[in-house]
DNA sequence: TTTCTTATCCCTTAAAAAGAGGATTTTTAT
DNA sequence: ATAAAAATCCTCTTTTTAAGGGATAAGAAA
């Protein structure tokens, strides 16, 4: 079996520093270092490209979705592998929809991990069961709201009544109580409360 | 300077795996192992005590918190340091409410790791600087509810109307909606809906 | 071209919440 | 014992939502 070169991008030294350790004694793979931040992955990618790129989702502030599209664009050879702790499930769908090859979570085991990274240096793709799992829960809650629809729930969530959204986007009152209806049927929700509960905990808003 | 010897839970492998590999070749650190459940952590200690206890703040859908409670009920002279991710600022104060000595966040360094366990060790408490800013930024934005208020919310935040919760806790209307009022202006809400939001947002339901 | 989705607008009625007061009784802490 | 905090209850008015109905125009997709 070739040899596999492996980057990771994470801002959790402690993450970073137990990728390494893990994959240390394997003769199977080329350990090229690690970057914390969007720039300096960039920067590096510039002198050497990896076969597999280990990406954490949330850099701090920075996105790791973002960063993933933008190396899938630039090089398309590497192959991306989602990293992530259990509560972000709600990462994993961006994330593969921009490039990202599998996704394992941070509670892998080393074997995991390895299979992880050799199947996606493959070109296949890898999606840890416990991700699988999330992503059939979320399969049927996936609520799609359309571009004012969306906008109006993120007016309503800031505690404007129909009456001031109305007046903010230059439209009916009744209009905006249409789009505050479709809501509250989307998401099959019985008032206004619930509904913005839900949205929040969707991270819709 | 004496010997400390250190368990960690967590139920990240590559978490635990980092702070391994980065204690290993400390000689002032005892490794004495990992635990990655409340359970698996409370029976360990009924034959080893850690001088120091790295705690992951989250177990899953156990909470860190709560072990953390209980071990310093049985074990008072272990000393707690919590573990965490940055965007869990929100749970900083309640495990140090809970008898944590100290707070450090997953991207620390080898350094401020070592630091940490090292002053936790001597009795005293340690935060990393991360933690405290979060801390202060949190502080004037701390908002306490009683225990009705709470229970109010959380119907509410269900999409109960006033009259479905006054009939569920057996209080009249009016009463509800006092709680109601009290409420928003707690929170300084125009309404419901951002109250809600609130309310999800800085994880009080 | 036709169909589907999105966005827009309208009506009515009943229920609920918001905003403004004030007041009494339990708990809890000092 | 007593003061402070929490929980309880009340009236009244106005505004906002919820729930039911339906309709039209523009744009995208098939």
């Amino acid at each position: 079996m070739n040899v596999v070169s492996v980057l990771i991008v994470d801002d959790h030294y402690l993450v970073i520093e137990g990728v390494r350790s893990l994959l240390q004694g394997e003769k199977r793979i080329e350990w090229l270092g690690h970057a914390t931040s969007t720039e300096s992955c960039l920067a590096f990618l510039k002198h050497h490209q990896p076969e597999v790129i280990l990406m954490d989702i949330n850099l701090g502030n920075e996105s790791g979705i973002a960063l993933c599209k933008s190396i899938k664009e630039k090089y398309p050879a590497i192959h991306i592998l989602g990293l992530s702790t259990f509560n972000q499930q709600s990462f994993i769908k961006k994330i593969i929809e921009n490039g990202a090859s599998g996704y394992v979570l941070k509670n892998a085991t080393k074997n995991e991990l390895l299979t992880a990274i050799f199947t996606v240096s493959m070109g296949r793709s890898y999606m840890s069961s416990d991700a699988l799992q999330l992503l059939r829960k979320q399969e049927n809650k996936t609520i799609i709201l359309t571009r004012r629809e969306k906008e109006v729930l993120e007016f309503i969530a800031e505690g404007l009544t129909n009456n001031e959204i109305a007046a903010k986007i230059f439209v009916s009152v009744t209009t905006v109580d249409t789009h505050r209806k479709n809501l509250l049927s989307k998401f099959q929700a019985r008032n206004i409360a619930s509904l913005v509960k839900m949205a929040v905990q969707m991270e819709l808003i």
